[in-house]
DNA sequence: TTTTAATAATGACGATCATCATTATTATCA
DNA sequence: TGATAATAATGATGATCGTCATTATTAAAA
């Protein structure tokens, strides 16, 4: 049957939304076509009528779910609210909804070139968004600074789910590096200045 | 056909150490017992003899694949030493010999629960000889210094995996978390101490 | 109103997946 | 030497995979 093309704008983003969240929760090859547009309340079939392929999905989705980081980074007042979020239990058990880098990071690394640059784009806007949070935002040591947080958020968000659900270690993985982070931000940032 | 104890003995450990170098290549869900097999130069059928379901292999791997890392990370004299290795472009473009928590982190977590009991020991053991490697080893500072410094590590290698090979990013990644890293460990290290 | 074209559903394809029953072979033990 | 048992290979199972040709439907264009 045909719909009228706002209609099939709409599906073709909530195919767009199901993917970037069942990518991040089962992973890439976790979830089929299929079940993915049965998830989305489609059959299998059209499919094709909206990507190419399952890889240019997977470039699509994560380009979407590195938008949605985006707006959430920009609601952050501040270096302390961000990490406070980033590194939080909620944060951990929802990969749905939280980070790529965090939930697909490993996975990205064996998908196909389109999907790679993809992440590598989001992932400098990530990189970008914490050094605007530091003092001196444009200068080299700023972001060496920030690339060090990412490397750090996403390290301990990736191992903190790895390990068993309730085990200590989640736990203390988070909160370890939550107090290291803040403090090394409070240390970068001596004088009470905006952002900071 | 039935071959002698000794040879079934290393022809189970020929599996197992093709599963741990492919697996962190692939991915859990990247390779299939029958080419798995093939890989280690066996038709598909006798897998079963061996293991008693693809979890079942896929936590030994883990395992065994954490035991060469920790046979590896006691070769180093030093932190530095440590880091350099760790942090080092060969590592990161030979995933199958290198950390698996940088190349299966983020499959783990979606890996029974045995599979991942089998990742948070390798992980202990990781920040157990981390932090023997900085002074006052016992202390709940330098275990936090440690975590820190492993999320920093896994973190660092695999987005730099992510993120397309030979791209100014891949570098800028790696580079910026060893000189911080190290730079760090000097701070900590302020005296001339044996393993600092 | 009639025609054209776009959309989603249906159903099927070949491939690959994990798993296992069976068989042939032969080391080990009595 | 003869009997037992363990191993790897063979082949097949049903399920699921990505993909696509076809069809029915109907919005959009003429």
């Amino acid at each position: 049957m045909r719909i009228s093309k706002e209609q099939a704008q709409r599906n073709r983003m909530r195919v767009l939304d199901t993917a970037a969240e069942q990518f991040r929760v089962r992973g890439f090859d976790g979830i089929g076509v299929g079940d993915l547009m049965k998830a989305a309340g489609f059959t299998h079939g059209g499919f094709y009528n909206h990507f190419s392929s399952k890889d240019a999905l997977a470039a699509e989705a994560l380009d979407h779910a590195w938008q949605e980081m985006a707006a959430q980074r920009a609601r952050a007042r501040d270096l302390e609210q961000l990490l406070t979020g980033y590194l939080s239990r909620a944060a951990r058990n929802a990969p749905g909804r939280n980070c790529p880098a965090a939930a697909l990071g490993g996975d990205v690394s064996r998908q196909s070139d389109d999907v790679r640059t993809t992440f590598a784009e989001g992932l400098e806007q990530m990189i970008g968004s914490v050094a605007a949070l530091l003092p001196d935002t444009d200068s080299p040591a700023t972001r060496a600074r920030a690339i060090d947080l990412v490397n750090r958020m996403v390290g301990a968000l990736m191992l903190s789910r790895a390990v068993p659900d309730d085990s200590p270690m989640a736990e203390e993985i988070l909160q370890t590096a939550l107090q290291s982070a803040l403090s090394d931000a409070r240390t970068w940032c001596t004088a009470p200045e905006p952002h900071c």
